[in-house]
RNA sequence: GGGGCGUUAGCUCAGUUGGCUAGAGCGUUAGACUGGCAGUCUAAAGGUCAUGGGUUCGAUUCCCAUACGCUCCA
């Protein structure tokens, strides 16, 4: 059974059982505090277990990607190494809401891997929970009743808390869960050693497949667990992992999921899988890691220096430099497998094909970064060795220093020094790197108070703010929150017409009002889908009703910018074509700006051209269709444009502005008709990444700001140029001429030095073999450094001194030829120095020249007289 | 969010106690050589030393702020 119909197999079979197949939810996660890549199948079902959102379906069944690399799952320094850690891996779940549970779970779940899937039932053992004292819980009889019903008693385990309960986090959903392992060892192996001892022992081929969780409890905040009314069925099993089992490997790396690109890996570097236990670690990072960035940016988070796209980054990084150490690649390599992994899995995951062109893109131009960071770094390294001679280890603060400013990974100092029969001092580098992880934790410590309950109120927040600014709302619950610059309150309300920062568009501001006066609502928030309101302060009585008021003024400008957008989005496809896909958006009261896939600068005919179809559309003043809890699959029939990397529900809103022009999925807020976004203007159209776009426009008020500004400066202009009818052409004219007169200026500068010099020359005195010249120079500091330069020239021996006035300030300049310095020790600073006490400064320079400054001018003349006492001697 | 580093010619970069009237290589342009091209030689053009303040007789160099970029940690 290959890959595919695995996959299938597991979805038809929980299908047939009533559960509803749902896709997979973006890997990259948005509005959640706490988490940046979808880690398990059940985060997209968080808000179900935790009462925030409704069941839609009791039974669920799903295949989702996920992404351990941050975080308490963290195994990007394991993947290659073994065979089976992943970064991007996928979870087979099946998925019960308050309808099945033990029983049916277990039973189906043995079903699937022995009957359908055809698995040696020889070789299955079971964990169940176990107990824990401690928490007063018994052991998990009623899992282990359902087990004995299919089971021998020998091949069922209990589990410890740490095996065997599994919990979501500190607090929150939790209960006993039940694993099924498989041993793939050989005949020879099970005879010395039987299955059942080498359960949970970290034997790479007796492992974990399938994980039930039966959550029942609910943690409190005060570590007390509280039986749940609705109980829940959370499954996870490791894709790749069951083909291993299935394909009869030894290895994920094995199973068709990974061989494919393997093989590609292996015909670019020339080298054999198999051959070379390093060469083997390396093509196994690299098939492993395509993926999770592949699907990353696919899902809408390209590479960046922080946050999420940083971790993307990384993996991408680590991936090019096992190529380059262990197979010897040091050319851009990875962007060619993209195609590979598009032909293996771009059928079961679209977004993946339908970018292939923008992944292949932007990995190729990581790649060739990267690259230049390494040689970068190497030449560093380098110059460092031939710095510091006789070197036993390389400094640890060098190495840090290589690695934290310059990001050059540690392990090729290390690889680099071995070169040189050195070593580096690895426990400084490791100092410096706590050093850097401490200092970071303290800065970003954010100190969260409990919830706060003031009503009941079980439901989540009645979301008002598309058809009102201002509503009666009572307070649900409110917390603290304390950062190292802040402390602010966070307030739940029951319902409420703020929209919560989301899909690009800014959080409303606003204020609460009661009786008691005004409390003001600086941004509204989304964790998760709870809304929360923040505030620097709390109103004193906190039961009473409020008057929730949005700042109209700025929620009606965003809505401009926001609407503006979908106009906008649909002229780009019109102007530059259907490969147009929208990467980013953001918009708020001051203008909108937007990241889109297309591969060439956009002409000044196409912007404008943009700008004249979106303004066109304004002016038809077309009315908004707003439609709310429209099945996805009937959205999609509209011809509604959907995002990658964007999560929808069952149902959807759909905003079109004419269904024939514009017609998105959004949640945001839209103006009422289009002719209240009044004009449209791109400011400004850049590069992001390879790509990828960006465009800044601004709508309405905005536009007639930056119209009345040009105007002025036009007018401006006019009046200066006496209305001439062409000022662009008066501009060029006066650019042109201004360019003639500065020549004409250099010439007679020229001109003027010439006589100055040929002056100075018949001035020089011989005085003991030095041609002495004492001059009042009508000039500037810069203006007597270049006539001494000059003088230089063309006087031998020449002690050349020069006084000047400018501003009230006086300036003495020395300029000595170089024969004087050597033969005759004179030193112009030196005589500077001495001749700046007469202006009251002070001053210095080389010993061929030098220049001094002081307050007094009156006492130039005399310090010209002094020169040529000095020289005189 | 915190730390480190960078920004000098079209590109890649030197410029080390503040003073060599800012340099190299590549590229560009012109001329010469060669039957032409490739090439070689010679010469030239090209710089608000990111921006704005400050210290100083004098700042690419030191200090402060801002912008942009790189990088590590969270």
């Amino acid at each position: 059974m290959n890959s595919a119909q695995i996959r299938h197999t597991f979805l038809k079979f929980f299908e047939n059982k009533r559960h509803k197949v749902l896709p997979s939810a973006p890997m990259v996660l948005k509005n959640d505090p706490t988490l940046m890549f979808t880690n398990a199948g059940m985060n997209q079902f968080k808000d179900i277990f935790l009462g925030n959102s409704p069941v839609d379906h009791p039974r669920v069944v799903n295949s989702q990607k996920c992404l351990r690399v941050s975080g308490k799952h963290n195994d990007l320094e394991e993947v290659g190494h073994d065979t089976y850690h992943h970064t991007m891996f996928e979870m087979l779940g099946n998925w019960s809401f308050g309808d099945y549970f033990k029983k049916e779970a277990i039973h189906w779940g043995w079903e699937l891997l022995t009957e359908v899937y055809g698995l040696d039932k020889e070789r299955l053992y079971v964990t169940v929970f176990g107990g824990d004292s401690a928490e007063g819980l018994d052991a998990d009889q009623e899992a282990y009743q359902v087990w004995r019903d299919i089971l021998a008693d020998d091949k069922i385990l209990y589990g410890s808390k740490k095996d065997n309960f599994w919990e979501m986090g500190d607090t929150g959903p939790c209960g006993p869960c039940s694993e099924i392992h498989i041993d793939l060892r050989s005949e020879e192996e099970i005879k010395l050693k039987p299955g059942r001892e080498m359960i949970n022992t970290g034997h790479p081929e007796v492992i974990e497949l399938w994980n039930l969780v039966f959550i029942q409890f609910n943690r409190k905040n005060d570590g007390k667990l509280e039986p749940l009314p609705a109980k829940h069925v959370d499954t996870g099993m490791g894709f790749e992992r069951l083909a291993m089992a299935l394909q009869k490997k030894k290895s994920n790396y094995d199973t068709d999921i990974f061989q494919p690109i393997i093989n590609e890996t292996a015909l670019i570097s020339g080298k054999r899988y198999g051959d070379d236990a390093k060469q083997d670690v390396a093509m196994r990072v690299i098939a492993d890691h395509l993926r999770a960035i592949a699907f990353a940016i696919a899902d809408g988070q390209l590479p960046s220096n922080n946050k999420a796209g940083y971790v993307i980054r990384r993996i991408l990084r680590r991936a090019v430099r096992y190529g380059y150490t262990f197979l010897d690649i040091k050319e851009p390599f990875i962007h060619k497998l993209v195609a590979i992994l598009v032909r293996e899995m771009g059928d079961f995951f679209p977004e993946l094909k339908a970018q292939q062109d923008l992944i292949t893109k932007v990995i190729a131009e990581e790649e060739q970064s990267f690259l230049r960071t390494l040689s970068h770094g190497i030449k560093r390294f380098e110059n460092y060795l031939s710095t510091n001679a006789n070197l036993v280890s390389i400094d640890g603060d060098f190495a840090f220093e290589l690695f934290d400013t310059y990001g050059f990974p540690v392990d090729l100092t290390q690889l680099m020094a071995r070169e040189h029969g050195l070593d580096v001092d690895m426990q400084a580098f490791q100092a410096n790197l706590d050093q850097q992880k401490q200092r970071s934790r303290l800065a970003a410590e954010v100190d969260t108070d409990e919830w706060v309950e003031i009503r009941k109120g079980d439901d989540q927040t009645i979301f008002l703010g598309y058809e009102t600014l201002d509503a009666e709302a009572q307070i649900l619950k409110f917390r603290k929150v304390k950062t190292k610059k802040e402390s602010f309150y966070q307030i739940v309300l029951d319902q409420t017409p703020f929209y919560a920062e989301s899909g690009g568009q800014i959080g409303d501001r606003g204020a609460l009002v009661s009786a008691e006066g005004s409390f003001f609502i600086r941004d509204t928030q989304k964790e998760n889908d709870l809304i929360v309101h923040i505030a620097d302060k709390l109103p004193k009585d906190l039961f009473v009703t409020f008057s929730a008021k949005v700042d109209a003024e700025k929620r009606r400008m965003t809505m401009n910018h926001h609407s503006a957008t979908h106009l906008m989005h649909a002229a780009l496809k019109m102007v530059l074509g259907d490969h147009v896909e929208q990467r980013g958006s953001l918009v708020d009261e001051n203008h909108l700006r937007f990241d889109f896939s297309h591969f060439a600068k956009m002409t000044a005919e196409q912007i404008t051209q943009v700008e004249q179809i979106v303004n066109a559309k304004i002016r038809e003043n077309i009315p908004v269709t707003d439609q709310r809890n429209v099945p996805i699959d009937e959205a999609k029939a509209m011809g509604a444009a959907a995002l990658f990397g964007e999560q929808y529900g069952e149902h959807v809103r759909v905003i079109s502005f004419d269904p024939k022009f514009s017609i998105e999925f959004c949640g945001g807020t839209h103006v009422p008709a289009t002719g209240q976004i009044g004009m449209f203007k791109i400011v400004s159209e850049t590069a992001i990444a390879a790509g990828i776009r960006r465009i800044v426009a601004i709508t309405a008020d905005k536009v007639e700001e930056l119209m009345i500004q040009q105007d002025i400066i036009i007018s401006n202009l006019k009046e200066i140029f006496k209305n001439k009818t062409d000022i662009v052409k008066a501009v060029n004219e006066l650019v042109e001429e201004k360019k003639m007169l500065e020549k004409q200026i250099e010439l007679m500068k020229r001109e003027k030095i010439a006589n100055l010099k040929s002056k100075l020359s018949k001035m020089s005195e011989n005085i003991k073999g030095i041609n002495f010249i004492a001059y009042r120079f009508e000039g500037d500091t810069q203006g007597a450094k270049d006539l001494a330069f000059m003088m230089k020239d063309i006087v031998d021996n020449l002690c050349l001194v020069l006084g000047y006035e400018k501003e009230a300030k006086a300036g003495l300049t020395v300029m000595l030829s170089d024969s004087l310095v050597k033969s005759y020790g004179l030193n112009a600073g030196e005589i500077v120095r001495e001749l700046a006490k007469e202006i009251g400064g002070s001053g210095g320079g080389q010993p061929h020249f030098a220049t001094a400054g002081g307050k007094n001018p009156k006492g130039i003349e005399k310090a010209l007289k002094k020169a040529k006492e000095i020289i005189e001697g």
